[in-house]
RNA sequence: GGGCUCGUAGCUCAGUUGGCUAGAGCGCACCCCUGAUAAGGGUGAGGUCAGCAGUUCGACUCUGCUCGGGCCCA
């Protein structure tokens, strides 16, 4: 057994693929009790890196570990193949190929087929190099058939679930506000924002009143106590301000006294580009508000807010003239700064002309920023969208794909770009004399995570999953399972069609899902509970189509049936069949004519013509289509999901805890909508990589190379970096440093070298107990007095240990007591006991071969408990222990399972010996300063204790010798403490060193021990 | 800004329902061994338990705030 790893692993995994583990242990289990492990698709780009290797290496251990426990435990491996970092990619090498103009001739189909071909050879080819790279960390998979998102099977299968999803009511298209790239044209998922500082102008802008005596009277201003002209010049308020002995002169009108201004509304907005779409005000009803004299100007503003506002503008004159809570606002009509009239809205936008440039409520208006009147433009923010719903206001979004104006702005806008019209909106504010005030600010905001470029809140048709508004039934036709949701969902305990939706039985259903960590609970909880609708479609070309056809009328068609045909030619063909097949060839399989989806006259008019149904141009979130997994990838594989118990769910889904919003919630969703269950039964998750000061890891660090998969297993050795992941706390930060990875190395070694030792003890020892052939010694006849039987006891409570760490996902718990156990146990205590008789015993005495039998069980339970974690040393030292040929491809460590109990009866004084051996051994340092240095040249003598009686023999006396590595130990019921005998006045053994009385003269002329002289055969 | 989470010796981590002098391993220092030797054994020094305040007879453990990280959102 050699140490050196870059070159023996390798070697290994050559072995292991001779073998075909995976295959076998499939076949061997079969019909075991299964565990069922889900891998979630990591992806298709980029080199693995060592959030990749934490992440692979746990799940490694899981599969391990349980399989050794005899379980049968397949486990697929998967990819996310579709989405735009792909085809981003793939649309930059295009571009540097010269290529993109070519593709410009093309037609949308076409051109898109170019690109899906392109994106699926990049994936490819990434899926192949990830699967190298896994296969190096030493896992153990299905590599042979793993489970990618582009497959046509897998595509047919996610398909099915939006189908079923269809059928319960859960899928609408809708008009609605969605996060937006300008950059890339495309609807972002969450999951593809990143937040990142940004300066923008910061405006407050008064909005004129239209009916300037309606404010007025809103604050309870009567009609005779109007300014008249004359005092406008202000007689009366500075003979006021003279009795208050004031320097300075408000011009304000004094107090009941109603001022001739028109009244404006204040709003403030950092997104002065979407002014052209307001459409409405808002106010919180419940907060005070109050009207404000600011040098000359008569303005609404929230009561609390006046002073931060005004104080910010540098504003002089400031008098607050009336108050009224916001209720009474409600209905103001104001007049829009620069939009004459209504825009002209496109007839999707909906809603009533006439509600628009009112004052409305809403309770999300809050005082921390802004002026408590909240700039409402239903087309382009989340809140004001639901306002605008209320209100019956046109969801009105004048910004095309591209982030520019369309024709429906005032003239000077049109065309411009968004960004670009911050700048002229602010202008034009100011010329009017419209701005109160502006500034630089610097906020916190959402950008595409792949371009890095700002991302906008914008109004498009788009497909959702109803999380939060339609109700979950099951009492439909449902082809999936429809018998086993009916059980599952029907009981008494769980009423699922009374009234839930699928973000209330989300929230119910995770009670039943087990956490590791707990707080996993909580964290997806809360996420849930903030959930808004899934939208689920993408403007792009790498990805799975949605399979929504549109009539000429603009009328869109995508039913169950109809979706389920498109899933069907998918399975068959793959999903670029629709960009390469018409209308009527992709729905070959669907009878609209049967379709009792259709209304009547729908019906008609698509069965009379397919070929003039358009295919629709979205694509599915890629999240969607991992989110299906359990589906297009297990139930595809056999998981059935049918027992009403949930015993057949998925045991375990095992990610970094940002899955709680990304995979696990996104998984959830589906399956409660197809099935009516969580999709799985635990979920695990880890942290992340932190740099050695806890900060974010940077891709960018120096020695970031140093940190590649490769670079790792040639400096350290994958069974080294298994070993240290083991180690750590992985459900919170796990700090890297190249250093710990060093220390991991050294403390693998010592394990190494602990197996390394009781194999070459083992050189002469065959394990059988057939008395003629091997030389094992029956366990039942171990003394309980003998080092053996306590070793083997400590190994029974290792096992324990290590497999019920095992069990609860514990491999830090499991790590320690392993290498406390070959630390301590056997290299401190127990192999430095037992080297003298190895050594010096007769070859075949009875005690040699008993602690080799004890070696020989030490070295194979070692072997297997460590196998899930170093399972290239494991499996090495396995082999070299059965002396295994290196063409012998039967014995594996890793086709084997964990060892039963030794059951060996060790003495109950064991510890009380320990405790006593502890005294002697700080009496034998002691002794060092009086000369004693070896232990050897000491006799030591314990106080004989009840609990030690039956130790005090011949064979135990010397047991405890060993242990404390002495020459002679006893017992002496007449001291009271441990006492040292200096011996280095007596006749050493040549052979064994030690001084033990019996050394003499012996009759070939050397100085031995009667042990020794017996072991040489001399008298 | 919000939700969840972490902060114990130089390093990695334990510390059970609040209760003896806060533990382990590594590393470090010193010593032994030289038949596990690019090994092995022994001994020892290291901590205002992130900070502040509170509850309590008693707080590393409970509560609040602050500081510093992480993930996910806004």
């Amino acid at each position: 057994m050699k140490a050196n790893l870059v070159q023996n692993e390798p070697a290994s995994l050559k072995r292991w693929a001779g073998v075909g583990v995976y295959k076998r242990l499939r076949n061997e289990r079969a019909g075991k009790p299964r565990f069922v492990f889900h891998d979630g698709p990591p992806y298709a780009n980029g080199s693995i890196h060592l959030g990749h290797l934490m992440n692979k290496c746990l799940k490694d251990f899981v599969v391990r570990t349980k399989s050794m426990q005899g379980l049968d435990v397949p486990y697929t491996p998967g990819w996310d193949c579709h989405g735009l970092p792909i085809e981003h990619k793939v649309m930059l090498e295009m571009q540097e190929k010269g290529k993109a103009t070519k593709l410009a001739t093309l037609s949308d189909d076409q051109r898109k087929v170019v690109v899906r071909r392109e994106c699926q050879a990049y994936a490819e080819k990434y899926v192949k190099l990830h699967k190298e790279q896994m296969t190096r960390l030493l896992t153990l998979a299905d590599y042979e058939n793993p489970y990618l998102t582009m497959q046509p099977a897998y595509e047919g299968a996610t398909l099915e679930v939006l189908a079923t999803l269809l059928e319960r009511g859960l899928v609408y298209r809708q008009l609605k506000p969605v996060h937006w790239s300008p950059a890339n044209e495309t609807a972002l998922a969450d999951a593809e924002l990143e937040y990142e500082d940004r300066e923008d102008p910061s405006v407050y802008v008064d909005f004129e009143a239209a009916d300037a005596g309606a404010v007025y009277d809103a604050f309870g201003y009567t009609a005779e106590n109007t300014e008249s002209t004359e005092e406008e010049e202000g007689e009366d308020t500075a003979a006021s301000d003279a009795t208050a002995s004031s320097a300075f002169k408000s011009k304000a009108p004094k107090p009941g006294t109603r001022p001739l201004q028109r009244p404006c509304f204040m709003i403030w907005t950092t997104t002065p580009w979407t002014l052209c779409a307001n459409l409405a005000i808002a106010v919180n009803p419940k907060f005070e508000y109050a009207l404000v004299w600011i040098d000359g100007n008569v303005t609404v503003l929230a009561a609390d807010a006046v002073a931060r506002v005004t104080a910010k503008a540098k504003s002089e004159d400031v008098v607050v003239l009336a108050r009224a809570t916001g209720d009474r606002l409600l209905g103001l009509r104001y007049k829009h700064p620069f939009v004459e009239g209504v825009p002209v809205f496109p007839k999707e936008a909906g809603g009533d002309p006439a509600t628009c440039y009112k004052v409305v409520g809403a309770d999300y208006v809050t005082l921390e920023d802004g002026t408590g009147l909240v700039h409402t433009a239903p087309g382009h923010g989340a809140e004001d969208y639901q306002t605008g719903l209320r209100e019956k206001i046109p969801v009105y979004c004048p910004v095309k794909e591209n982030g520019a104006y369309d024709d429906s702005v005032p003239a000077w806008l049109r065309g411009m770009n968004i960004w670009e019209a911050n700048k002229s909106v602010v202008k034009h504010l100011r010329d009017s004399g419209h701005m109160f005030f502006d500034h630089v600010f610097t906020h916190s905001y959402p950008h595409d995570w792949r371009s890095k470029t700002p991302v906008i809140f914008r109004c498009t048709e788009q497909w959702f999953v109803d999380v939060t508004r339609g109700l979950v039934d099951f009492g439909d036709s449902n082809k999936f399972n429809r018998a086993e949701s009916q059980v599952s969902v029907g009981g008494p305990t769980r009423v699922l069609n009374a009234g839930l939706t699928v973000k209330d039985f989300a929230l119910r259903s995770i009670d039943e899902v087990k956490f590791v960590p707990e707080w996993g609970r909580n964290r997806m909880r809360g996420m849930l509970e903030s959930r808004p609708d899934w939208c689920i479609s993408r403007q792009r070309a790498w990805g799975l189509p949605i399979p929504a056809f549109f009539l000429p009328t603009g009328e869109v068609v995508m039913t169950p049936a109809s979706a389920r045909a498109v899933s069907r030619v998918f399975r068959e063909q793959g999903s670029d069949a629709w960009f390469t097949k018409d209308a009527a060839e992709l729905l070959k399989h669907y009878d609209p004519a049967k379709d009792e989806a259709l209304t009547p006259s729908l019906r008609l008019s698509i069965a009379s013509s397919l070929a003039s149904l358009r295919k629709g141009n979205d694509i599915l979130d890629v999240w969607f289509e991992s989110g299906s997994s359990w589906y297009s990838c297990m139930k595809e594989r056999g998981q059935a999901f049918t027992k009403a118990d949930h015993s057949d769910a998925i045991d375990l889904y095992l990610e970094g805890s940002d899955q709680h919003r990304g995979w696990f919630q996104l998984s959830l969703l589906p399956a409660l909508g197809v099935i009516g269950r969580p999709p799985f039964k635990t979920l695990l998750t880890h942290g992340f990589m932190v740099d050695r000061d806890g900060k974010k890891l940077s891709k960018s660090r120096p020695d970031a190379h140093r940190y590649e998969v490769d670079s790792l297993c040639t400096e350290f050795g994958m069974d080294v970096m298994r070993w240290w992941v083991s180690s750590l706390a992985y459900e919170n930060d796990v700090k890297v440093d190249v250093e710990l990875f060093g220390l991991a190395g050294e403390s693998y070694r010592k394990v190494r070298n602990t197996l390394r030792f009781m194999l070459s003890n083992l050189a002469d020892f065959s394990p059988s107990c057939d008395g003629s052939e091997g030389h094992c010694v029956p366990t039942n006849q171990f003394p309980p007095t003998s080092l053996d039987a306590w070793v083997l006891r400590e190994f029974d409570a290792l096992r324990d240990t290590v497999v019920r760490a095992y069990n609860a996902f514990d491999y830090q718990t499991a790590h320690k007591a392993l290498f406390d156990f070959c630390n301590t146990t056997l290299s401190a205590e127990y192999l430095a006991a037992v080297k003298d008789r190895l050594y010096c015993d007769k070859e075949d005495s009875q005690r040699r071969r008993r602690t080799q039998t004890t070696l020989w069980d030490l070295t194979d339970g070692l072997c297997r408990l460590l196998a899930p974690i170093m399972c290239h040393t494991a499996d090495e030292a396995f082999r070299a222990l059965l002396k295994c040929a290196p063409d012998d491809m039967k014995s594996c460590v890793h086709l084997e399972e964990f060892p039963s109990p030794t059951g060996v009866h060790a003495h109950v004084g064991w510890n009380a010996l320990f405790e006593a051996a502890k005294a002697a051994q700080i009496e034998l340092e002691r002794a060092k300063s009086r000369g004693i240095e070896n232990p050897l040249d000491a006799g030591v003598t314990l106080p004989l204790a009840d609990a030690l009686r039956d130790f005090d023999t011949p064979d135990g006396r010397v047991e405890l010798a060993d242990l404390l590595g002495v020459s002679r130990a006893n017992f002496d019921a007449s001291v009271k403490s441990v006492v040292i005998q200096d011996l280095r006045d007596q006749p050493r053994c040549e052979r064994s060193w030690k001084r033990d009385g019996t050394v003499k003269q012996r009759t070939d002329g050397g100085m031995l021990t009667d042990r020794d002289a017996a072991a040489v055969g001399v008298a």
